[in-house]
DNA sequence: CATTCATGCGTACACTCGTACACATGGGAT
DNA sequence: ATCCCATGTGTACGAGTGTACGCATGAATG
């Protein structure tokens, strides 16, 4: 069996490589940037993390349960009884007006996946894990359209600029519950 | 009036940016590659795009006219008698199925704009002319849910490396038209 | 106890980058 | 005709990068 020295030495530098991807974006990321946050020599980081796609995948594949924590805070979709356009266009609110470089860095990170190819397995399993999570309540086709309209809506807003509007997310929602 | 001695030469470092940002995407991207890329000494390019923002605007600019351009040979979508959400799903599905590097260079020009703000006023107006597009054929509110629908399947597609499926597309486009 | 080897550490090298600066050139204004 | 200045060019510097390599250390094994 094998075990290391420092076996948080690793999460350490993935927790660092979070912060500074949050601080400075993926471009600011590099093994010295993510050894001096981390306050470990930078061969530290190069033996653990060859390739800076190893710790990005680290760092999606944690980032990512950030969005779950917000779910999972509200009673995990699973009230069937609940309005769920209502219940999803609060979720995104909420999220979104939350931790807001949280946001943009769990965004940065799954949105890396269209030039990384060695991210697009992690990114996938969000999106496949959201609409696991939204197949509990309406059928296959419409957790995939679901997850589409999150995706779109969050772009909106992230990129341009632009408020939330969380009516237009509700209503957005129920056109596509209503198929 | 001012002249330049080589009115072209701003243009070739524009079009050599965005085959640069293409092939290597925009981390690829400096003021020498450019310079490479254009055939022009370094001190050109920094001349004329003293920030390397200031060369992405431009190229997300020419980019966006990519899909503006698949549109227009589809008759821009003026046709009242057709059926929108297919002709939306068909759209999609041809800009996808095309030029695929040409594709992802607009998405990494567009999605850019997450952590540039510099970007964010061309993504905006990218946003609001295709809603404005759509704007002929439904209400305002629905074109906006549209372009939504539109970005996040493009995302599915592209980040998760799953396949464009237009039938899939057509099902939502038709939900959320027919609010 | 002796050996092995995964892990940790420090340093050096070659490379690319943004930036700055001095100088060349020639179109347009005077 | 002359001058000005936007434009074009070449070079150099310091900072930051990935990578590689030699050595140190101590847990695991026999």
């Amino acid at each position: 069996m094998v075990r290391r020295y420092d076996p948080e030495r690793r999460q350490r530098i993935i927790d660092a490589a979070i912060r500074v991807v949050g601080e400075k974006g993926i471009a600011g990321l590099s093994h010295r940037s993510v050894a001096a946050e981390a306050d470990v020599p930078l061969g530290s980081t190069t033996y653990h993390f060859s390739t800076l796609d190893e710790l990005l995948v680290a760092a999606l594949r944690q980032a990512n349960e950030g969005f779950a924590k917000v779910v999972a805070a509200r009673g995990g979709l699973r009230d069937d009884r609940a309005d769920l356009a209502g219940e999803l266009a609060g979720l995104l609110g909420e999220w979104l007006s939350g931790d807001r470089a949280g946001v943009e860095l769990e965004c940065e990170l799954y949105l890396a996946a269209l030039r990384r190819p060695a991210l697009r397995p992690v990114a996938a399993e969000w999106a496949e894990g959201v609409a696991e999570l939204l197949g509990a309540r309406t059928d296959a086709v419409t957790a995939r359209a679901l997850v589409a309209v999150m995706d779109g809506m969050c772009l909106q807003v992230l990129l341009t600029g632009g408020a939330y509007d969380e009516g237009f997310a509700r209503e957005v929602f129920g056109r596509v519950l209503r198929g």
